[in-house]
DNA sequence: ATCCAGGAACTGT
DNA sequence: ACAGTTCATGGA
């Protein structure tokens, strides 16, 4: 069904490994998620590009990842953003050939890797974004992480209604770091999260923290040094945030609950797995950590439907 | 009601 | 460096 005119549109060859179906599926996961909306197989995300607002129409077609525009198409230079985006959204620049040859040898990556095959690490490309998302989920079930999110974008973030649907981005890093603690604990943030953000925003505001000198780092080290700096940032968010946002494939977010409920179920233990127990498992997936993480975290959802 | 959640800072040793 | 304590609140 066509309604509206289709002009132009870009096309994103993903390699081999990818699956949108199971990229779908993820995303999927809350009904509360305010930041994307799933229908017919397509993807509508709203982007923030060049100062203006983007609604993209993202779908599947013959080996091609297709974003058309239902509202306004953007500029040359706009659509090479988006198709930016996508790249990094779905983290392509990964070679999973590898991750399926580590999996294929490791007792528990095997059957999800088969299982989930083609999945990719969904990523949060915009750093801001990524640091917010996992302080709310910090201690507190995500279930209220999403409640949470759901109110920090519908009142600080800016939206664009089409047909009927309204689309949200997420608040931009200026605009949070002009709050005070007050504004955010109207929307049931604890002191201590509303701190974390705002100090945040302003470290972003003040141009010391940015995903451009981030990846300007030595290596991945480096880049956890200066993530813990931060107030509010300990090594489970630094991990998180490197995983999600800059594509560090290496990652372990070993203090992890979802993980270690993830490792319990498939290894059919009694009890959660401790930390040394989950290092012995994770020597068996090195430079892949993130993704044997994330398709851990995958395995979850299966359990709660 | 009770336990815990995709932790981190703070405090004392 | 390391372990114990506090924070803080909705979900299941």
């Amino acid at each position: 069904m066509e309604w509206y005119d289709k002009k132009t549109y870009i096309e994103v060859y993903p390699p081999k490994e990818f699956s949108f179906y199971e990229c779908i599926a993820f995303l999927s996961r809350s009904s509360q998620e305010v930041l994307h909306q799933i229908k017919d197989g397509s993807i509508y995300k709203l982007l923030k590009i060049e100062d203006s607002l983007v609604l993209c129409r993202i779908r599947y077609e013959e080996n091609a990842i297709k974003v058309d525009f239902p509202d306004r198409q953007p500029e040359k230079e706009g659509c090479s953003l988006v198709a930016k985006f996508i790249w990094e959204w779905f983290d392509l620049e990964a070679d999973l050939k590898e991750f399926y040859q580590l999996a294929s040898n490791d007792g528990i990556l095997k059957g999800i890797a088969k299982s989930y095959s083609g999945l990719r690490i969904m990523c949060i490309p915009d750093l801001f974004e990524a640091l917010v998302w996992a302080v709310l989920g910090q201690q507190i079930n995500l279930t209220f992480a999403y409640t949470l999110k759901k109110r920090f974008v519908e009142r600080f973030g800016e939206s664009l209604m089409f047909a009927g649907e309204t689309y949200w981005v997420f608040p931009t890093y200026e605009k949070i770091a002009s709050l005070q603690v007050d504004d955010l604990r109207e929307l049931q943030f604890t002191v201590r999260k509303a701190e974390y953000i705002i100090g945040i925003a302003e470290e972003m505001v003040s141009g010391n923290l940015s995903k451009e000198k981030l990846l300007q780092k030595r290596d991945f080290n480096e880049v956890k040094k200066s993530l813990v700096s931060i107030r509010g940032i300990g090594d489970w968010t630094a991990n998180y945030v490197m995983m999600k946002c800059l594509h560090d494939t290496s990652s372990l977010p070993i203090a992890d609950v979802g993980l270690h409920n993830a490792l319990k179920n498939i290894l059919g233990l009694e009890r959660k797995p401790s930390i040394e127990e989950i290092k012995e498992y994770a020597a068996n997936w090195s430079g892949w950590e993130a993704y044997a993480t994330f398709y851990l975290w995958r395995s979850l959802y299966d359990e709660a439907i």
